[in-house]
DNA sequence: GACCAGGCACATC
DNA sequence: GATGTGCATGGT
């Protein structure tokens, strides 16, 4: 199985395609980590409403999220939806952070990559993709992101199998590409691209860069 | 008005 | 261990 070609195949047409995406929209690490958390089943639209709320109020900043009621932080997170949830969610990572690293990420990340994500994933809230997206887009960690769009458009080129779980895919990217931070951001930001494009929901799309590949 | 979005935890079988 | 369900807003 080509399967290393293949994978390098469909990042270079991403990438002609598309260009450079610069991930993660995000000004700072912290605000990275805070939309990995709200961005979680919803449209990023929605998570910029609710960030440009805590941006405005002066709460993008660990110490002030920490401190921030969770009452308040629920009611300017509201447009990202969840909003109950994921303000207990936000606020779980928030004691993780001052307990663990007394609330500096820089500390955070100056912890080793699988201890890490070992740590982060036993925090209630964050998951596997959200772990890795803060591992990746906020740490650099060289670490691939899983999400829905890299499932559906694998799936829907007959690359992978529907219901491959999320740790068998990510190992599929990274056993077979360069470990790099660089190319692994590039590239699920490309996916994201060509999800929100072409991938979305509509059963099939003609006009998806990817056909070429893959004799249609 | 239905359907969906860059998940996750928890309940139930 | 697999499958189902609640969480919620805003855009198409």
């Amino acid at each position: 199985m080509a399967v290393k070609k293949t994978l390098l195949e469909i990042y270079k047409l991403l990438y002609n395609q598309f260009g450079k995406q610069r991930w993660w929209p995000g000004e700072t690490p912290f605000e990275v980590i805070v939309g990995a958390i709200l961005t979680q089943n919803t449209a990023w639209g929605n998570v910029e409403k609710a960030i440009g709320n805590l941006k405005k109020g002066g709460h993008l900043s660990p110490k002030a999220l920490y401190t921030l009621p969770s009452p308040k932080l629920a009611k300017l997170i509201r447009p990202s939806g969840y909003f109950n949830i994921k303000a207990k969610r936000l606020k779980e990572f928030m004691k993780f952070l001052f307990k663990e690293y007394n609330g500096s990420l820089d500390k955070m990340f100056s912890t080793e990559l699988s201890e890490l994500r070992q740590r982060l994933l036993e925090v209630k809230g964050i998951g596997p993709e959200t772990a890795d997206s803060i591992l990746l887009y906020a740490g650099n960690y060289p670490i691939f992101v899983i999400d829905a769009y890299t499932k559906r458009i694998l799936s829907r080129h007959k690359l992978i199998t529907d219901g491959i779980d999320y740790h068998s895919l990510q190992r599929l990217f990274m056993e077979n590409l360069s470990q790099h931070t660089d190319l692994f951001n590039e590239y699920h930001a490309l996916i994201v691209r060509v999800g929100k494009d072409f991938c979305n929901t509509k059963p099939h799309c003609e006009e998806c860069p990817l056909n070429k590949l893959f004799n249609k």
